[in-house]
DNA sequence: CTTATTAATGAGAAAGATTATCATTTGCAA
DNA sequence: TTGCAAATGATAATCTTTCTCATTAATAAG
């Protein structure tokens, strides 16, 4: 019955701002996307939440998950591999693409300002308005040539 | 118990020069395949190939898109929505990117020479070699601005 | 051409992720 | 404090894709 307590997090004021109802569950899901510098999927959120407070079921991890994304407080990410994750959407970096490696699946983030103007020039010269850029590179990392194989 | 009769496609001859055993309805899939210029998810092609032969069920497209990709025939793709969407490998045309209409849903592809250098570029200066590129941007059909709007 | 071997197929069950349903609870404004 | 709309929990339903297994068909040998 004893309410867990935290402090309300960058995320949480987001919520109210929108407008959003600020429930018990919603904060503590706030709470640990703030505490999370990766890319979680909502099993692994609702984890995570648990351990803040018990009183959460994964309904409604996927319920908030969504309404922060559609109120721009969250960003949905698609690396394969057939589950959604997540990040806070303009963390403090802007924009970032993700690298992730061939063989031991870590996501690593760039970012490229070339890059983010190529595609904005690409996609205005096709008479198109950017809207979403999704973009992900895999790649293995490099051996180091040998001289006579 | 009539079999339909079509000439054998580029993509069925791919199939025999791999070495895949070149089944009826490995024929006819390749057949739909190479007969497609768009990008069709498997309950399109399920509803194509049928028209050609109804002696096909949709678990053998699943097993044919799948086969055929891991043997580099066929390239999938995800434009969202939660259908893995394909298209014949190297068509004619290199690699090439896709531009999705924010309003309509239309693909709009497009290849950049500029872009494959400068992503190979920034994975080679982390340290890996490119392996797979996923990229697709999403935008809305541009309004010519007017004056004093 | 026939036969044998082995892989592919069809139908439907199962899996895995996400969304919907509905009775109950709760945030929040009056 | 009360009332009510909105959110939640538990679980069913949905949707895409894969798996199972009995049956069928492709290829190679004879
Ligand atoms: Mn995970
Ligand atoms: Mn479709
Ligand atoms: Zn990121
Ligand atoms: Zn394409």
């Amino acid at each position: 019955m004893k309410e867990p307590t935290f402090p309300d997090s960058p995320l949480a004021d987001l919520c109210r701002e929108r407008g959003l109802k600020l429930t018990g569950q919603r904060r503590t899901i706030a709470f640990v996307l703030s505490d999370s510098d990766d890319h979680p999927d909502v099993e692994e959120l609702y984890r995570r939440a648990v351990e803040v407070d018990p009183r959460i079921s994964i309904a409604t991890v996927y319920r908030t998950v969504r309404l922060f994304e559609e109120n721009g407080i969250l960003q949905r990410r698609d690396f394969g591999g057939g589950r959604a994750r997540y990040e806070v959407a303009d963390g403090d970096h802007g924009d970032h693409y993700h690298l992730i490696d061939a063989d031991s699946g870590k996501v690593i983030e760039f970012e490229n300002p070339e890059l983010d103007a190529l595609l904005e020039n690409i996609v205005r010269e096709m008479g198109y308005d950017l809207v979403t850029t999704r973009l992900s590179v895999v790649g293995r990392r490099k051996t180091k040539p040998r001289g006579n194989g």
